[in-house]
DNA sequence: AATCCAAGCTAACGTGTATTAGCTGAATGG
DNA sequence: CCATTCAGCTAATACACGTTAGCTTGGATT
């Protein structure tokens, strides 16, 4: 790993904790066991490691939850709906540099045009486009009820990102969320699926 | 209004936009008119301020959202039901008290352990238990199907808290999140509402 | 072997920020 | 009518932060 590499972690790291104005560079540069004015070496100032850091923010999300990368094999019972759905939230309430990077996103969108625009490709789009390709598939297979998959989306993916932000705030919650959503979509697939 | 309300008035509009470490001391002064300095007669410091504005943030948002000052009369219909759940959510939409509130919180609950509580008390609680409220009292009522109202509270308050959070972000979208938030309630009304 | 460059360092600068000290004038109260 | 208090002001302080200049060094290149 580069000293570049290193520096953006760090740094994101940082920036998720502290905000990117609470967060010196000096403090990134301790973190990376460099001095200050060596950061200087890699980039041009504290606003271009924001930026790739933002450049990062959209690859990393855009892998993990973009339409084109994100391919789910069709679920074909309601339990195995119930056990991929559990895995992916698992995956998305725990993995730290998803976690890092959605608390970063969450503090900067009011602040960062573009980070407002990326969060809310996230949250409005990608999420409710994955869930509204599986709906609709879903649909035509025969297992869930015909609907509009697009208000699916949305009643199947919202409760998801809120127990994600309760989880992000409170990390000690995270195993009672895990629950709560399974229950979520239990419920949700005893509502929208068709009974055997 | 005395000039200590004018103070924390400007001091949370600019933390909501700026966030607090980007928000200087001089600014709070200049947007009330006073020379930073005059500042300190009314508070000890930047913190002090920090923490009456949480104060009221926790007091503004109980008076709001808090299930005991609550007061939404029992909706007969369907048609009532979306009425009023409608004027709510353009209420917490718009308002732009509630608005800064809520802005300035989202960005500073994982820097403010009080700030991650009254987020958590209000998304997770208090929003939850004033459906929960009345989803029990439409079943008893017989207009509401049988079912587990935490369960359904979730389900009815988590798409508005993701519409709000969009809202947020993007203002100039809010118009048009009404109409979403109109056709999740009328969705929900379809399946759990008991048809006449 | 001589040269070069990348990547670190120390020292220093300029700016911005939170806060304090101390002055002033106007209202308040005995 | 004088004393006090309040709420503003200017000037100044101390420090932190982002950034630049310029030196050093060790490994790669020629």
């Amino acid at each position: 790993m580069t000293t570049k590499d290193r520096i953006l972690e760090e740094a994101l790291r940082l920036f998720s904790e502290k905000g990117y104005d609470g967060t010196s560079v000096e403090s990134i540069a301790e973190a990376v066991g460099i001095k200050a004015p060596s950061l200087y070496k890699h980039f041009k100032g504290k606003e271009e490691i924001l930026n790739c850091i933002i450049d990062i923010s959209e690859k990393r999300y855009s892998e993990n939850f973009g339409t084109a990368h994100s391919s789910w094999e069709l679920p074909e019972s309601k339990e195995a709906f119930i056990k991929v759905s559990k895995e992916r939230f698992r995956f998305t309430l725990f993995d730290p540099n998803i976690r890092r990077i959605r608390i970063f996103m969450t503090q900067e969108q009011f602040r960062n045009r573009r980070m407002a625009e990326i969060t809310n490709r996230h949250k409005m789009e990608d999420v409710q486009n994955i869930f509204k390709k599986i709906l609709t598939e879903m649909m035509e297979a025969g297992i869930v009820k015909k609907d509009d998959p697009e208000l699916l989306a949305i009643e199947l993916a919202s409760p998801a990102v809120l127990f994600i932000s309760k989880g992000d705030r409170m990390p000690e919650s995270r195993e009672e969320l895990l629950e709560q959503f399974e229950r979520h979509v239990r419920h949700f697939c005893d509502v929208y699926f068709i009974k055997q």
